[in-house]
DNA sequence: CGAAATCTTAAAGCAAGCTTAAAGCCGCAC
DNA sequence: GTGCGGCTTTAAGCTTGCTTTAAGATTTCG
Protein backbone atom coordinates (compact mmCIF):
# COMPACT_ATOMS: atom_id res chain seq x y z
CA UNK A 1 0.00 0.00 0.00
CA UNK A 2 1.54 3.34 -1.21
CA UNK A 3 0.15 6.79 0.05
CA UNK A 4 1.61 10.10 -0.95
CA UNK A 5 0.94 12.67 2.21
CA UNK A 6 0.94 16.59 0.97
CA UNK A 7 1.03 18.52 3.98
CA UNK A 8 3.35 21.80 4.48
CA UNK A 9 3.66 21.40 8.25
CA UNK A 10 6.76 18.94 8.52
CA UNK A 11 5.89 18.01 12.09
CA UNK A 12 2.72 17.00 11.48
CA UNK A 13 3.49 15.39 7.99
CA UNK A 14 6.62 13.23 9.39
CA UNK A 15 4.06 11.77 12.22
CA UNK A 16 1.19 10.81 10.06
CA UNK A 17 4.07 9.21 7.63
CA UNK A 18 5.68 7.86 11.00
CA UNK A 19 2.21 6.44 11.69
CA UNK A 20 1.64 5.13 8.19
CA UNK A 21 4.74 3.35 8.03
CA UNK A 22 4.30 1.34 11.53
CA UNK A 23 1.33 -0.07 10.05
CA UNK A 24 3.16 -1.32 6.68
CA UNK A 25 2.42 1.47 4.58
CA UNK A 26 5.06 2.83 1.97
CA UNK A 27 5.14 6.58 2.33
CA UNK A 28 6.01 9.21 0.41
CA UNK A 29 5.83 12.86 1.37
CA UNK A 30 6.07 16.69 -0.07
CA UNK A 31 5.43 19.97 1.03
CA UNK A 32 3.60 22.39 -1.33
CA UNK A 33 1.34 22.18 -3.91
CA UNK A 34 3.21 21.99 -6.49
CA UNK A 35 5.11 18.84 -5.81
CA UNK A 36 1.97 17.33 -4.49
CA UNK A 37 0.67 17.29 -8.11
CA UNK A 38 3.60 16.13 -9.84
CA UNK A 39 4.12 13.29 -7.29
CA UNK A 40 0.45 12.36 -7.30
CA UNK A 41 0.49 12.79 -11.39
CA UNK A 42 2.24 9.58 -11.81
CA UNK A 43 -0.26 7.66 -10.58
CA UNK A 44 1.39 5.01 -8.52
CA UNK A 45 0.08 5.76 -5.30
CA UNK A 46 -3.52 3.94 -3.59
CA UNK A 47 -4.18 6.93 -1.74
CA UNK A 48 -3.67 10.66 -1.13
CA UNK A 49 -3.61 12.76 1.93
CA UNK A 50 -3.84 16.16 1.16
CA UNK A 51 -3.85 19.25 2.75
CA UNK A 52 -5.57 22.36 1.93
CA UNK A 53 -3.52 25.29 2.81
CA UNK A 54 -0.17 24.58 1.17
CA UNK A 55 2.54 26.76 -0.32
CA UNK A 56 2.02 27.20 -4.14
CA UNK A 57 -1.31 25.71 -4.98
CA UNK A 58 -4.09 24.88 -2.53
CA UNK A 59 -5.32 20.81 -2.26
CA UNK A 60 -8.09 22.16 -4.35
CA UNK A 61 -6.48 22.97 -6.92
CA UNK A 62 -4.67 20.41 -6.55
CA UNK A 63 -7.05 17.63 -6.30
CA UNK A 64 -9.16 19.71 -9.69
CA UNK A 65 -5.92 19.39 -11.68
CA UNK A 66 -5.69 15.35 -10.72
CA UNK A 67 -8.49 14.68 -11.82
CA UNK A 68 -8.55 16.73 -14.86
CA UNK A 69 -5.60 15.19 -15.96
CA UNK A 70 -7.07 11.63 -15.59
CA UNK A 71 -6.03 10.50 -11.88
CA UNK A 72 -7.83 8.65 -10.29
CA UNK A 73 -6.36 8.10 -6.98
CA UNK A 74 -8.70 8.42 -3.66
CA UNK A 75 -7.69 11.81 -2.05
CA UNK A 76 -8.55 12.81 1.65
CA UNK A 77 -8.48 16.52 2.17
CA UNK A 78 -7.08 17.76 5.34
CA UNK A 79 -7.74 20.86 6.64
CA UNK A 80 -7.63 23.21 9.83
CA UNK A 81 -10.74 25.23 8.73
CA UNK A 82 -14.41 22.90 9.59
CA UNK A 83 -16.58 25.45 7.21
CA UNK A 84 -19.37 24.09 5.57
CA UNK A 85 -17.48 25.93 2.17
CA UNK A 86 -14.26 24.04 2.49
CA UNK A 87 -15.85 20.75 2.83
CA UNK A 88 -17.86 21.50 -0.32
CA UNK A 89 -15.30 23.31 -2.57
CA UNK A 90 -12.98 19.84 -1.62
CA UNK A 91 -15.31 17.50 -2.53
CA UNK A 92 -16.71 19.18 -5.69
CA UNK A 93 -13.20 19.41 -6.97
CA UNK A 94 -13.08 15.21 -6.82
CA UNK A 95 -11.70 14.49 -2.95
CA UNK A 96 -13.34 11.23 -2.34
CA UNK A 97 -13.22 11.84 2.05
CA UNK A 98 -12.64 14.94 4.23
CA UNK A 99 -11.17 15.24 7.36
CA UNK A 100 -10.80 18.19 9.83
CA UNK A 101 -7.32 18.59 11.63
CA UNK A 102 -6.82 17.87 14.36
CA UNK A 103 -7.90 14.09 13.94
CA UNK A 104 -6.84 10.67 15.61
CA UNK A 105 -4.53 8.64 13.97
CA UNK A 106 -6.45 5.78 14.07
CA UNK A 107 -9.25 7.92 12.31
CA UNK A 108 -7.00 8.29 9.35
CA UNK A 109 -6.37 4.36 9.22
CA UNK A 110 -9.84 3.96 8.91
CA UNK A 111 -10.93 6.25 6.09
CA UNK A 112 -7.14 4.98 4.08
CA UNK A 113 -9.00 1.44 4.64
CA UNK A 114 -12.24 2.07 3.64
CA UNK A 115 -10.83 3.85 0.58
CA UNK A 116 -8.30 1.74 -0.62
CA UNK A 117 -10.40 -0.87 -0.27
CA UNK A 118 -13.38 0.60 -2.02
CA UNK A 119 -11.08 0.93 -4.65
CA UNK A 120 -9.62 -2.90 -4.68
CA UNK A 121 -13.36 -4.33 -5.15
CA UNK A 122 -14.31 -1.85 -7.75
CA UNK A 123 -10.99 -1.08 -9.77
CA UNK A 124 -9.31 -3.27 -11.70
CA UNK A 125 -6.78 -1.69 -13.63
CA UNK A 126 -4.10 -2.49 -16.70
CA UNK A 127 -1.64 -0.25 -17.91
CA UNK A 128 -0.99 -0.95 -20.93
CA UNK A 129 1.39 0.15 -24.46
CA UNK A 130 2.05 -1.67 -27.58
CA UNK A 131 1.97 -5.46 -27.17
CA UNK A 132 2.97 -5.22 -23.19
CA UNK A 133 0.31 -4.91 -20.53
CA UNK A 134 0.84 -4.24 -17.11
CA UNK A 135 -1.19 -5.86 -14.30
CA UNK A 136 -1.64 -3.15 -11.55
CA UNK A 137 -2.36 -5.88 -8.89
CA UNK A 138 -0.21 -8.83 -9.72
CA UNK A 139 2.40 -6.64 -10.88
CA UNK A 140 2.60 -9.10 -13.75
CA UNK A 141 4.13 -8.35 -16.86
CA UNK A 142 2.02 -9.43 -19.52
CA UNK A 143 2.42 -10.03 -23.49
CA UNK A 144 0.81 -12.58 -25.34
CA UNK A 145 0.32 -15.56 -24.02
CA UNK A 146 3.71 -15.33 -22.05
CA UNK A 147 4.10 -13.12 -18.40
CA UNK A 148 7.03 -13.15 -15.75
CA UNK A 149 6.69 -11.23 -11.92
CA UNK A 150 8.16 -7.76 -11.92
CA UNK A 151 9.13 -6.79 -8.62
CA UNK A 152 8.21 -3.60 -7.34
CA UNK A 153 10.61 -1.51 -7.97
CA UNK A 154 10.61 -2.94 -11.55
CA UNK A 155 6.90 -2.24 -11.77
CA UNK A 156 7.17 0.72 -10.91
CA UNK A 157 9.40 1.92 -13.09
CA UNK A 158 7.82 0.00 -15.82
CA UNK A 159 4.65 2.06 -15.15
CA UNK A 160 5.55 5.50 -14.94
CA UNK A 161 7.66 4.40 -18.75
CA UNK A 162 4.28 3.00 -19.90
CA UNK A 163 2.08 6.34 -18.39
CA UNK A 164 4.29 8.44 -20.16
CA UNK A 165 5.30 6.12 -23.14
CA UNK A 166 6.84 8.00 -26.23
CA UNK A 167 8.26 10.73 -23.93
CA UNK A 168 11.34 11.00 -22.38
CA UNK A 169 11.66 10.49 -18.48
CA UNK A 170 14.69 11.32 -16.82
CA UNK A 171 16.68 9.49 -14.19
CA UNK A 172 16.65 11.83 -11.87
CA UNK A 173 12.91 11.78 -12.63
CA UNK A 174 12.46 8.14 -11.71
CA UNK A 175 14.74 8.09 -9.12
CA UNK A 176 12.57 11.04 -6.98
CA UNK A 177 9.16 8.57 -8.09
CA UNK A 178 10.23 5.67 -6.87
CA UNK A 179 12.61 5.94 -4.64
CA UNK A 180 11.75 9.44 -3.47
CA UNK A 181 13.18 12.70 -3.80
CA UNK A 182 15.78 12.92 -0.84
CA UNK A 183 16.87 9.28 -1.63
CA UNK A 184 20.67 9.02 -1.62
CA UNK A 185 20.45 6.19 -4.69
CA UNK A 186 23.10 6.41 -7.72
CA UNK A 187 22.11 6.16 -11.31
CA UNK A 188 23.30 2.89 -11.56
CA UNK A 189 20.42 1.58 -9.76
CA UNK A 190 18.34 2.96 -12.17
CA UNK A 191 20.15 1.61 -14.95
CA UNK A 192 20.33 -1.82 -13.13
CA UNK A 193 16.38 -2.22 -13.73
CA UNK A 194 16.16 -1.02 -16.99
CA UNK A 195 18.37 -2.95 -17.82
CA UNK A 196 16.23 -6.08 -15.67
CA UNK A 197 13.18 -4.70 -17.17
CA UNK A 198 14.77 -5.53 -20.81
CA UNK A 199 15.37 -8.43 -20.03
CA UNK A 200 11.61 -9.31 -19.04
CA UNK A 201 10.66 -7.56 -21.85
CA UNK A 202 12.48 -9.88 -24.16
CA UNK A 203 11.61 -12.57 -21.96
CA UNK A 204 7.83 -12.12 -23.10
CA UNK A 205 8.68 -11.74 -26.52
CA UNK A 206 7.42 -8.10 -26.78
CA UNK A 207 8.45 -5.37 -29.27
CA UNK A 208 8.43 -2.58 -27.04
CA UNK A 209 11.46 -1.39 -26.53
CA UNK A 210 13.19 1.13 -23.82
CA UNK A 211 15.48 3.52 -26.17
CA UNK A 212 18.49 5.14 -24.08
CA UNK A 213 18.92 8.73 -25.22
CA UNK A 214 21.64 9.67 -23.52
CA UNK A 215 22.51 12.02 -20.87
CA UNK A 216 18.96 13.09 -21.09
CA UNK A 217 16.94 9.67 -19.91
CA UNK A 218 14.67 6.51 -21.28
CA UNK A 219 11.51 6.83 -23.72
CA UNK A 220 9.39 4.16 -24.19
CA UNK A 221 8.76 3.06 -28.03
CA UNK A 222 6.58 0.82 -29.98
CA UNK A 223 9.10 -1.67 -31.57
CA UNK A 224 8.97 -2.49 -35.49
CA UNK B 1 20.69 19.87 -15.30
CA UNK B 2 22.03 23.72 -16.25
CA UNK B 3 21.76 26.75 -14.60
CA UNK B 4 22.39 30.13 -15.05
CA UNK B 5 23.38 31.81 -11.90
CA UNK B 6 22.54 36.08 -11.99
CA UNK B 7 23.88 37.94 -8.55
CA UNK B 8 26.08 40.62 -7.94
CA UNK B 9 27.72 39.70 -4.76
CA UNK B 10 30.29 37.63 -5.77
CA UNK B 11 30.76 35.80 -2.88
CA UNK B 12 26.94 34.58 -2.70
CA UNK B 13 27.04 33.77 -6.14
CA UNK B 14 30.40 31.32 -5.71
CA UNK B 15 28.83 29.93 -2.93
CA UNK B 16 25.86 29.05 -4.54
CA UNK B 17 27.45 28.12 -7.82
CA UNK B 18 29.79 25.34 -5.72
CA UNK B 19 26.68 23.97 -3.94
CA UNK B 20 25.02 23.19 -7.34
CA UNK B 21 27.83 22.01 -8.94
CA UNK B 22 28.11 19.52 -5.83
CA UNK B 23 24.87 18.31 -6.66
CA UNK B 24 25.84 17.54 -10.60
CA UNK B 25 24.53 20.76 -12.03
CA UNK B 26 26.03 22.55 -14.38
CA UNK B 27 26.50 26.49 -13.60
CA UNK B 28 26.94 29.56 -15.15
CA UNK B 29 27.53 32.65 -13.51
CA UNK B 30 27.54 36.05 -14.52
CA UNK B 31 26.99 39.50 -12.47
CA UNK B 32 24.67 41.74 -14.14
CA UNK B 33 21.17 41.95 -15.09
CA UNK B 34 22.45 42.92 -19.01
CA UNK B 35 24.57 40.10 -18.81
CA UNK B 36 22.10 37.71 -17.35
CA UNK B 37 19.64 38.65 -20.13
CA UNK B 38 21.84 37.48 -23.01
CA UNK B 39 23.03 34.86 -21.42
CA UNK B 40 19.51 33.97 -20.03
CA UNK B 41 18.14 34.52 -23.98
CA UNK B 42 19.90 31.69 -25.46
CA UNK B 43 17.13 29.29 -23.57
CA UNK B 44 19.82 26.47 -22.86
CA UNK B 45 19.29 26.43 -19.25
CA UNK B 46 16.58 24.39 -17.43
CA UNK B 47 16.18 27.61 -15.00
CA UNK B 48 17.81 31.16 -13.95
CA UNK B 49 18.64 31.84 -10.35
CA UNK B 50 18.33 35.65 -10.65
CA UNK B 51 18.74 38.47 -7.74
CA UNK B 52 16.04 41.56 -7.78
CA UNK B 53 19.00 44.43 -6.84
CA UNK B 54 21.27 43.98 -10.12
CA UNK B 55 23.43 46.43 -11.66
CA UNK B 56 22.44 47.80 -15.15
CA UNK B 57 19.02 45.82 -15.00
CA UNK B 58 17.20 44.90 -12.13
CA UNK B 59 16.11 41.30 -11.79
CA UNK B 60 12.28 42.51 -12.52
CA UNK B 61 13.21 43.88 -15.75
CA UNK B 62 15.14 40.91 -16.69
CA UNK B 63 12.67 38.19 -16.36
CA UNK B 64 9.88 40.70 -18.09
CA UNK B 65 12.20 40.99 -20.93
CA UNK B 66 13.12 37.35 -21.58
CA UNK B 67 9.51 36.30 -21.00
CA UNK B 68 8.61 39.26 -23.63
CA UNK B 69 11.38 37.57 -25.82
CA UNK B 70 9.80 34.06 -25.67
CA UNK B 71 11.94 32.36 -22.80
CA UNK B 72 10.33 30.41 -20.77
CA UNK B 73 12.89 29.12 -18.86
CA UNK B 74 12.06 28.89 -15.19
CA UNK B 75 12.81 31.60 -12.99
CA UNK B 76 13.59 31.42 -9.27
CA UNK B 77 14.07 35.29 -7.78
CA UNK B 78 15.93 35.87 -4.84
CA UNK B 79 15.73 39.00 -3.11
CA UNK B 80 16.83 40.55 0.26
CA UNK B 81 13.75 42.71 0.68
CA UNK B 82 10.95 40.70 2.00
CA UNK B 83 8.30 43.36 0.90
CA UNK B 84 5.45 41.95 -0.06
CA UNK B 85 5.24 44.49 -2.98
CA UNK B 86 8.49 42.65 -4.55
CA UNK B 87 6.58 39.21 -4.11
CA UNK B 88 4.21 40.58 -6.81
CA UNK B 89 6.28 42.45 -8.86
CA UNK B 90 8.66 39.38 -9.00
CA UNK B 91 6.11 36.69 -9.40
CA UNK B 92 4.21 39.66 -11.86
CA UNK B 93 6.96 40.01 -14.18
CA UNK B 94 7.34 36.18 -15.28
CA UNK B 95 8.88 34.58 -12.42
CA UNK B 96 8.11 31.19 -11.08
CA UNK B 97 9.58 30.95 -7.43
CA UNK B 98 10.66 33.61 -5.22
CA UNK B 99 13.15 33.19 -2.35
CA UNK B 100 14.51 35.66 0.37
CA UNK B 101 17.59 36.07 1.57
CA UNK B 102 19.16 34.34 3.57
CA UNK B 103 18.17 30.95 2.20
CA UNK B 104 19.37 27.24 3.26
CA UNK B 105 20.77 25.66 0.38
CA UNK B 106 18.45 22.81 0.79
CA UNK B 107 15.93 24.84 0.01
CA UNK B 108 17.39 26.06 -3.33
CA UNK B 109 18.10 22.80 -4.34
CA UNK B 110 14.42 21.52 -3.51
CA UNK B 111 12.82 24.48 -5.58
CA UNK B 112 15.18 24.14 -8.28
CA UNK B 113 14.28 20.43 -8.60
CA UNK B 114 10.50 21.37 -8.19
CA UNK B 115 10.70 23.77 -11.00
CA UNK B 116 12.41 21.95 -13.33
CA UNK B 117 10.32 18.74 -12.91
CA UNK B 118 7.41 21.12 -13.81
CA UNK B 119 8.76 21.90 -16.87
CA UNK B 120 9.75 18.38 -17.49
CA UNK B 121 6.88 16.82 -17.50
CA UNK B 122 4.69 20.06 -18.98
CA UNK B 123 6.39 21.85 -21.94
CA UNK B 124 6.90 19.52 -24.84
CA UNK B 125 8.57 22.02 -27.19
CA UNK B 126 10.69 22.49 -30.32
CA UNK B 127 12.70 24.92 -32.09
CA UNK B 128 12.46 25.93 -36.18
CA UNK B 129 13.58 27.01 -38.24
CA UNK B 130 13.04 26.67 -42.13
CA UNK B 131 12.53 23.07 -42.90
CA UNK B 132 14.55 22.08 -39.92
CA UNK B 133 12.76 21.36 -36.64
CA UNK B 134 14.54 20.49 -32.76
CA UNK B 135 13.11 18.08 -30.98
CA UNK B 136 14.02 19.83 -27.72
CA UNK B 137 13.17 16.47 -25.55
CA UNK B 138 14.91 14.23 -27.66
CA UNK B 139 17.53 16.40 -29.37
CA UNK B 140 16.49 15.27 -32.07
CA UNK B 141 17.06 17.22 -35.63
CA UNK B 142 13.71 16.64 -38.23
CA UNK B 143 13.28 17.65 -41.44
CA UNK B 144 10.50 16.31 -43.16
CA UNK B 145 10.72 12.97 -43.15
CA UNK B 146 13.86 12.27 -42.32
CA UNK B 147 15.35 12.86 -38.54
CA UNK B 148 18.63 11.91 -36.76
CA UNK B 149 19.88 12.06 -33.34
CA UNK B 150 22.13 14.86 -32.27
CA UNK B 151 24.58 14.34 -29.68
CA UNK B 152 24.40 16.64 -26.48
CA UNK B 153 26.76 19.39 -27.78
CA UNK B 154 25.37 19.47 -31.04
CA UNK B 155 22.38 20.01 -29.92
CA UNK B 156 23.19 23.53 -28.05
CA UNK B 157 24.97 24.93 -30.85
CA UNK B 158 21.87 23.78 -33.24
CA UNK B 159 19.53 25.46 -30.64
CA UNK B 160 21.29 28.36 -29.78
CA UNK B 161 22.01 29.09 -33.40
CA UNK B 162 18.16 28.65 -34.38
CA UNK B 163 17.62 30.83 -31.28
CA UNK B 164 19.76 33.26 -33.02
CA UNK B 165 18.62 32.67 -36.71
CA UNK B 166 19.55 35.34 -39.07
CA UNK B 167 21.96 36.88 -36.68
CA UNK B 168 25.38 35.98 -36.43
CA UNK B 169 26.75 34.04 -33.57
CA UNK B 170 30.62 34.16 -32.38
CA UNK B 171 32.72 31.45 -31.82
CA UNK B 172 33.45 32.98 -28.17
CA UNK B 173 29.50 33.34 -27.72
CA UNK B 174 29.06 29.33 -28.39
CA UNK B 175 31.94 27.86 -26.21
CA UNK B 176 30.57 30.25 -23.17
CA UNK B 177 27.27 29.26 -23.71
CA UNK B 178 27.98 25.19 -24.60
CA UNK B 179 31.22 24.62 -22.65
CA UNK B 180 30.96 27.05 -19.35
CA UNK B 181 32.11 30.99 -19.61
CA UNK B 182 35.65 30.04 -17.95
CA UNK B 183 36.27 26.63 -20.15
CA UNK B 184 39.28 26.03 -21.91
CA UNK B 185 37.90 24.88 -25.15
CA UNK B 186 39.96 26.12 -28.25
CA UNK B 187 37.89 27.89 -31.46
CA UNK B 188 38.71 24.35 -33.28
CA UNK B 189 36.22 22.24 -31.19
CA UNK B 190 33.56 24.59 -32.16
CA UNK B 191 34.53 24.24 -35.79
CA UNK B 192 34.89 20.73 -35.44
CA UNK B 193 31.43 20.60 -34.44
CA UNK B 194 30.17 22.84 -37.03
CA UNK B 195 31.39 20.19 -39.43
CA UNK B 196 29.50 17.85 -38.16
CA UNK B 197 26.11 19.61 -37.80
CA UNK B 198 26.64 20.82 -41.66
CA UNK B 199 26.95 17.03 -42.10
CA UNK B 200 23.65 15.98 -40.32
CA UNK B 201 21.81 19.01 -41.84
CA UNK B 202 22.98 17.73 -45.25
CA UNK B 203 21.81 14.18 -44.19
CA UNK B 204 18.34 15.21 -43.31
CA UNK B 205 17.96 17.19 -46.86
CA UNK B 206 17.67 20.51 -44.98
CA UNK B 207 18.04 23.71 -47.28
CA UNK B 208 19.05 25.59 -44.11
CA UNK B 209 23.05 26.28 -44.29
CA UNK B 210 25.43 27.56 -41.23
CA UNK B 211 27.02 30.59 -43.46
CA UNK B 212 30.69 31.46 -41.90
CA UNK B 213 31.35 34.51 -41.35
CA UNK B 214 35.49 34.80 -41.49
CA UNK B 215 36.48 36.00 -38.48
CA UNK B 216 33.10 36.97 -37.11
CA UNK B 217 31.14 33.63 -36.47
CA UNK B 218 28.30 31.87 -37.81
CA UNK B 219 24.65 32.74 -39.24
CA UNK B 220 21.67 30.51 -39.78
CA UNK B 221 20.42 30.98 -43.51
CA UNK B 222 17.32 29.79 -44.93
CA UNK B 223 18.96 28.26 -47.85
CA UNK B 224 17.98 28.91 -51.21
C1' DC C 1 51.58 33.62 -53.65
C1' DG C 2 51.76 33.25 -48.49
C1' DA C 3 49.70 33.66 -44.08
C1' DA C 4 45.86 33.10 -41.37
C1' DA C 5 41.52 31.17 -40.71
C1' DT C 6 38.58 27.53 -41.27
C1' DC C 7 37.20 22.79 -42.63
C1' DT C 8 37.40 17.89 -42.38
C1' DT C 9 38.59 13.49 -40.65
C1' DA C 10 40.60 9.99 -38.16
C1' DA C 11 41.93 8.48 -33.96
C1' DA C 12 42.62 8.86 -29.04
C1' DG C 13 40.38 9.90 -24.72
C1' DC C 14 36.84 9.71 -21.72
C1' DA C 15 32.37 9.43 -19.53
C1' DA C 16 27.81 7.36 -19.68
C1' DG C 17 25.46 3.44 -19.67
C1' DC C 18 25.03 -1.81 -19.65
C1' DT C 19 25.46 -6.14 -17.61
C1' DT C 20 26.36 -9.44 -14.22
C1' DA C 21 27.75 -11.38 -10.13
C1' DA C 22 27.72 -11.09 -5.48
C1' DA C 23 26.43 -9.15 -1.14
C1' DG C 24 22.77 -7.30 1.74
C1' DC C 25 18.28 -7.31 3.51
C1' DC C 26 13.86 -8.94 4.97
C1' DG C 27 10.07 -11.79 5.64
C1' DC C 28 8.54 -16.42 6.06
C1' DA C 29 8.63 -21.26 7.05
C1' DC C 30 10.43 -24.84 9.56
C1' DG D 1 16.31 -19.04 15.92
C1' DT D 2 18.00 -20.48 11.57
C1' DG D 3 17.89 -20.95 6.88
C1' DC D 4 15.88 -20.17 2.49
C1' DG D 5 14.16 -17.36 -1.33
C1' DG D 6 13.17 -13.32 -3.46
C1' DC D 7 13.95 -8.54 -4.04
C1' DT D 8 17.20 -4.74 -3.81
C1' DT D 9 21.57 -2.62 -3.82
C1' DT D 10 26.39 -2.39 -4.76
C1' DA D 11 30.38 -2.89 -7.37
C1' DA D 12 33.27 -3.93 -11.14
C1' DG D 13 34.44 -4.69 -15.77
C1' DC D 14 33.00 -3.96 -20.22
C1' DT D 15 30.83 -1.57 -24.25
C1' DT D 16 29.31 2.23 -26.68
C1' DG D 17 29.36 6.44 -28.51
C1' DC D 18 30.16 11.42 -27.46
C1' DT D 19 34.01 14.68 -27.04
C1' DT D 20 38.33 16.32 -27.83
C1' DT D 21 42.61 16.48 -30.12
C1' DA D 22 45.51 16.85 -33.82
C1' DA D 23 47.16 17.05 -38.36
C1' DG D 24 46.61 17.89 -43.07
C1' DA D 25 43.61 19.96 -46.67
C1' DT D 26 41.24 23.89 -48.19
C1' DT D 27 39.68 28.49 -48.49
C1' DT D 28 40.06 33.47 -48.03
C1' DC D 29 42.28 37.79 -48.16
C1' DG D 30 45.98 40.98 -48.58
Amino acid sequence: MYVLIVEDDVRLADAVAQILRNNDYQVDVVHDGADGLSYGEAGIYDAIVLDVMLPKMNGFEVVAELRRRKVATPVIMLTARDALGDKVGGLDSGADDYMTKPFAPAELMARLRSLTRRQGEVVFETAEFGDIKLDLESCDLICGEKSIHLGFKEFSIAKILIANAGRVVSKETLIEKVWGYDSEVEDNNVEAYISFLRKKFEFVGSKVKITTLRKVGYRLDEGE
